[in-house]
DNA sequence: AACTCGAAAGGACATTTGTCCCGCACATAA
DNA sequence: TTATGTGCGGGACAAATGTCCTTTCGAGTT
């Protein structure tokens, strides 16, 4: 749901304050803005300092399927530098957000030269494969109001931090049945 | 659907036909063989050279939710060695299946010295990841029946190689379900 | 040959989820 | 103040999907 990496966060903040200061730069975005659009070419990887932002995918159809939420020291864009291609989803600030920028360039050289930020980029990319493969199963094999359930475990105050619409397009349901569900899990609890 | 990865097959045979002959070595499956057991230890990286499997999550449900086929070239076990986890998928053949097992520290090895192995590891990687947020993201988006249209065209002979079970479980519906699409889509064309 | 077993096909019904509404509350702009 | 938009909640009905069960078929076993 909101994935955090704080050991990627403060390798890259030590980073910047050593050798590379200069390269590795700090932004802000408003709400609502966007990091990365689908479909355009990317330059640097990302690391999100402070805030929140959503990652999602907006199909032929209109709808978007919301893949992840991102909160403090996740990553992207690393997926399109190593591909080359162009990027495959938007990432979008749901509160005020600051992170980091690491140009092309300096991405490549770290993970060519720096045996510690390429263990840690390896980490980091085994870590999202194993966690999407786990959730996908999960979603796929049990019912919504048990998704549901689990989720309001994990995140409870979910609803305080993402709108009704985002939670409905992050479980790949309506906002109506994502109402109906609720109702019935509140009613069991 | 079904992945494949000759890249990095021709990789693997070429270095194993070099410096690195007798530590990784070949191997068999008979069909309904596993390679790979959920909740166990991972001790060697594993490629396909010939054959055909699927990788699947079993859940508390006892439901199983097939993640992908493997075919030629595809890698698995890179994960569990990366994070240090158990294994968290089955793999099995699904017809009599030839591969490689690189051990865990000669992998270790090759990431950390071979510059090649280790682009290629990342190549790989950002692919699986890519390739499932599009897959994922097109499931949540899209009717059975436009998945099940999509599949077939760029797989018609999937039912010669796959159990209607096991395509079912990879769609996250039941036989009944898939059934009765299949019809509605053969009505169609 | 007789038997068992697993895969496939599909009927009948229940349940879940989506679609299309409408109304309410709360912003913000005119 | 009055408009206008956007998020939230939910009723009523339609459509999609699951559950349960029965039948058929063919491969292998005894």
């Amino acid at each position: 749901m909101i994935r955090v990496n704080n050991t990627f966060l403060n390798y890259v903040i030590r980073l910047k304050s050593s050798s590379l200061n200069g390269s590795i730069t700090e932004h802000h975005a408003e709400k609502g803005e966007k990091l990365i659009t689908q479909k355009t070419n990317v330059r640097s990887v990302y690391v999100i300092k402070e805030g929140l932002a959503k990652c999602y995918l907006t199909e032929d159809t209109g709808n978007d399927f919301i893949q992840e939420f991102f909160g403090k020291g996740e990553v992207f864009g690393e997926i399109e530098l190593i591909t080359g291609d162009i990027s495959f989803c938007t990432i979008e600030a749901l509160v005020p957000t600051a992170y980091y920028k690491i140009p092309k360039a300096i991405f490549q050289d770290l993970t060519k030269n720096n045996f510690e930020f390429n263990s840690l980029l390896l980490q980091l990319m085994a870590g999202k494969i194993r966690y999407t493969a786990l959730r996908h199963s999960y979603n796929q094999t049990h019912s919504i109001i048990e998704i549901l359930k689990r989720l309001l475990e994990q995140f409870p105050q979910v609803f305080r931090q993402i709108s009704k619409k985002d939670v409905a397009n992050y479980l790949g349901i309506t906002v109506r049945s994502l109402n109906r569900v609720l109702k019935e899990v509140k009613g069991i609890s």
